[in-house]
RNA sequence: GCGGACGUGGCGGAAUCGGUAGACGCGCCGGGCUUAGGACCCGGUCCCUUCGGGGGUGAGGGUUCGAGUCCCUCCGUCCGCACCA
């Protein structure tokens, strides 16, 4: 598949620059390095084996930051770590009987093995791994310090529960199918006592900061939607429960509505069926029909909630009666009250107040449940009760004058909105109210393989945190494997049962283990100063290093891990753990472009990987790099295709040219036809060359630093095009003009390929030269100045004439030159009197005639 | 349905500020070298052409001296969200 005749042994050249560069340290840096800062990092790794493609792209993209940063003169701090904790390593343990200890760390092995091949270079000193005892005893620690605070917190909740992963899973590891994102598995719902972080006390911050953030405009997009704040009202609706049936004259039920302005238009109220007060409201006559709706929706997932659509009658069952009314305090009306699931229990109150009028929603239940509307906002001239969908009819949810509404009447829907809430306000009734749709996180994990959450239960004391000179809790290595729907802790008695720390009488330890999005939540902090056995990481090292400077991985994180870690990161500072500043941890964020195969992503899981160890051994490290940095744009998916394999062959074949063009003095040429460098004076050609290296530096620079990488490439590609001719010249070449231009030309892919561009450079600058410890080349303004341009001559915005021209021409110069062309004067014919003449000195001139 | 991004040769893509459309590479075509070439080197490669030119960046319209780039409408692809009241 591969070519097989190389210049050079690659396998040998990539061997040895890797293990001079562990070997000689090439990028520790320490805390106190003088120069300034960059802290450039990867999301760290699961380590799920040898580096697949998706690595490779990252950590390439991750490498020639460091690279090329480093040249740049900053202490760059490299760290990676891997994510070791979480299902995979748990599942082979069931499997196979291996401890998932010795599995991770051998998978870990196998990626540590496949990114040194790839040349990407690290500080190893600070790896860290999320089993580590070591980190494993700070994760707990800032569980109990949010403990402490509040913010970690036990309570029943209804959970999601997969069965094929037998545990339960944070909302955002639920697909919108209703499907476990790992197994696929249709997740169910459980009453369940857990463990949830109080994400939401942090809710206003974390949408408000994203507005500073150099992250790309859509992952910021997705985390305010995920986070999902909208403004409006909260009241009480008075129950009446109508004539002959039960006393409850002091129940209310509590609505949230982002249209106050539209509460005149009540025609009706929903609870969710998972509401407490659907008992009390449902009377005796309609109880059976309310109950089966409420089976129906506890069973049903989803997919099936969410997929009924406008049909009528799977939209009619639906909803359900309950047989009591409210009284809407703005009116006065006496409403129905319905059970459906198309109001969640989960968001606001459970209950809202039905407008029909201006909801869709609430439309469609109207229509088919025989339910009034009225409209409270004056729908645009020709607006009728037509079917929504059809063009203009149906609910009216666009601005407009309210009508129908006592005080509101007449007002704009935003000042309406504010007297709805002041009127609210005064009366008691209500107040203003933010609603998120970010839920608590929930934390706990029914599973061996995680951080074990450190507290213990005692009958006398209840929730006691495990004492810091008691951490790490580690989990003992004689547990059972096998799934149960505990966690494999819980059986283990030996872990079980311990003395409370408070009152010494026997209690039992937790043994739930923590979502492993906490580890991931925290270890950039770790790499500042992972060395200190007594602190998690130094406020010294903190400060020094964060924030990251630059992030890069997936867009698959775009919501979970960069949501969590900016939560973690002020829970750690308003808990004094870090400095003060940076609250946001990741100042820019880059997320790369996914590869796909046959139109999916190429995972595992699909079972399309095409393995980067092939190439290892053919193009080398070098021609892999290359081919991911000139694909395409790093942002952007690509579709990995039959003709991908030439490509990467085309970029081998580039870093061969590069060599043979870098070994001028002794040609590889079989015919043997040595090349002869001049001296002395140099000519205009010669210089021509001298001002192409100074641009192409000015270019590749401009590039890497915009992440276009493809273009820097692209350009590298050209100047050694330029200085293959240049070196097959009639005249032959100067020997400082090449020499000069070739030296630029390794120095600017040294990020890029660094191992044969390493070779190169030790083998023209002798034994013991490092290329990657030289200064980035710098370009000479002056030199990338053309001395003459190619002007275009339009006439009437159409191509005519092209004339060579000195880059300093004037205007008039220029016009003259252009007006005295032949062909212009040609395409003009008889209009010798231009009506207009654009000058844009030097590169164009349009003749408007 | 809502929100966002995008649409350029046979293919991946380039054109950063509204100013030469198609850089660079893959593929293909021709030539050289060669016992041979799947190595290497040189040349060509958007379409049409009567060789003067003409047309061309998903479709249609607009702004402008000038539009791949800005604006509007439509079509298509991808991504995110999706009963969030």
């Amino acid at each position: 598949m591969h070519r097989v005749a190389r210049e050079f042994d690659v396998e040998a050249i990539e061997k040895k620059w890797q293990d001079r560069w562990l070997a000689e340290g090439s990028y520790e840096v320490e805390n106190d390095d003088p120069r300034p800062a960059f802290y450039a990092l990867c999301m760290y790794p699961y380590p799920s084996g040898p580096a697949h493609q998706g690595h490779v792209r990252n950590y390439t993209f991750g490498d020639l930051v460091v690279r090329y940063q480093t040249m740049q003169g900053k202490a760059v701090l490299s760290p990676i770590g891997f994510d070791s904790f979480g299902l995979p390593a748990e599942n082979a343990a069931i499997k196979t009987g291996t401890h998932p200890r010795e599995f991770t760390d051998a998978r870990i092995e196998e990626l540590k093995e496949s990114l040194t091949r790839l040349g990407a270079v690290y500080d190893w000193r600070r790896e860290v791994r999320s089993h580590d005892p070591h980190y494993v005893r700070w994760t707990q620690s800032i569980f109990l310090k949010m403990f402490d605070a509040g913010l970690a917190y036990r309570a029943n909740a209804p959970v999601n529960w997969c069965p094929g992963c037998q545990t339960v899973l944070a909302n955002e590891q639920v697909l919108a199918d209703g499907t476990c994102e790992r197994s696929g598995d249709r997740v169910e719902r459980k009453d369940l006592e857990q463990w949830f972080f109080k994400i939401t006390a942090y809710a206003d911050e974390l949408l408000e900061d994203l507005d500073g953030l150099e992250w790309p405009e859509r992952v910021k997009t997705m985390q305010r939607n995920w986070i999902g704040r909208s403004e409006g009202a909260e009241f009480d609706l008075v129950v009446d429960t109508g004539a002959g049936t039960r006393s409850q004259e002091s129940l209310a039920l509590r609505v949230f509505t982002t249209r106050p302005d539209t509460s005149f238009g009540m025609t009706y109220a929903v609870v969710a069926p998972e509401h407490p007060l659907v008992d009390a409201l449902t009377d005796s006559e309609h109880r059976n029909e309310v109950e089966a709706l409420r089976r129906r929706a506890a069973a049903s997932s989803e997919i099936e909630r969410t997929s009924s659509g406008e049909d009528g009658p799977s939209l009619k069952k639906r909803g359900a009666f309950t047989g009591s009314y409210v009284i809407n305090p703005f009116n006065d009306d006496r409403v129905p009250v319905y059970v459906a699931d198309y109001v969640l229990m989960g968001y606001g109150t459970g209950a809202i107040m039905a407008v029909p009028a201006e909801d869709e929603r609430d439309w469609a239940f109207a229509k088919v449940h025989g339910l009034a509307f009225v409209r409270t906002v004056e729908p645009p001239p020709g607006w009728d009760d037509s079917p929504p969908g059809l063009g203009r009819g149906g609910a009216y949810t666009g601005p407009g004058v309210k009508i129908n509404s006592g005080f509101m009447d007449g007002m704009e829907i935003e000042e309406a909105k504010e007297a709805a809430i002041e009127w609210l306000e005064s009366r008691g009734i209500g107040r203003r109210k933010v609603n998120y749709r970010l839920r608590d996180w929930l934390v706990s994990r029914q599973r061996f393989w995680g951080c074990p959450i450190p507290v213990v239960y005692c009958e006398a004391d209840g929730i006691v945190a495990v004492p810091d000179d008691q951490l790490p809790v580690l989990a003992p290595d004689d547990v059972e494997f096998q799934p149960t729907g505990r966690s494999p802790l819980a059986t283990h008695e030996g872990f079980l049962r311990t003395t409370c720390p408070r009152c010494g009488s026997s209690a039992e330890r937790e043994t739930d283990t923590m979502d492993t999005f906490v580890d991931s939540s925290w270890y950039f902090l770790r790499f500042c100063d992972p060395f200190d056995p007594d602190r998690a990481f130094s406020p010294e090292g903190v400060r020094h290093w964060m924030p990251v400077d630059q992030y890069i991985g997936g867009i698959e994180h775009a919501i979970l891990h960069l949501l969590y870690a900016r939560f973690i990161m002020r829970v750690l500072i308003d808990t004094k753990m870090a400095p003060g500043a940076p609250r946001e941890p990741f100042r820019r964020l880059f997320t790369q472009g996914m590869i796909r195969m046959g139109g999916t992503k190429m995972s595992k899981s699909k079972g399309n990987l095409i393995a980067p160890s092939g190439y290892y051994d053919t193009v080398g490290a070098d021609g892999l790099r290359l081919f991911h940095l000139f694909v395409g744009p790093p942002a952007d998916d690509f579709d990995w295709v039959e003709q991908t394999n030439q490509l990467i062959d085309g970029c081998a074949r580039f870093i061969d040219r590069l060599w043979r063009l870098c070994s001028y003095e002794e040609p590889s040429d079989p015919r043997g036809r040595g090349i002869e460098v001049r001296s002395g004076p140099e000519s205009d050609e010669d210089r021509e060359i001298r001002r192409s290296t100074h641009r192409t530096i000015q270019k590749v620079t401009d590039d890497l630093d915009r992440w276009s990488y493809n273009t820097a490439v692209a350009h590298c590609m050209e100047q050694a095009n330029l200085l293959q001719r240049y070196l097959r010249s009639e005249r032959g070449p100067h020997g400082e003009v090449l020499k000069t231009s070739l030296d630029s030309l390794v120095l600017l892919l040294a990020p890029m390929i660094p191992h044969v561009t390493a070779e190169l450079w030790e083998r023209r600058h002798g034994e013991g030269s490092r290329l990657h410890k030289q200064s980035w080349p710098r370009f000479d303004p002056e030199m990338v100045k053309d001395e003459t341009v190619t002007m275009v001559v339009q006439v009437n915005g159409k191509l005519r004439d092209r004339i060579e021209v000195r880059s300093d021409i004037g205007e008039e110069e220029a016009t003259r030159l252009a007006l005295s062309s032949a062909k212009v004067i040609e395409s003009i014919d008889g209009d010798q009197t231009p009506k207009r003449v654009v000058v844009k000195v030097p590169r164009l001139v349009n003749v408007v005639v």
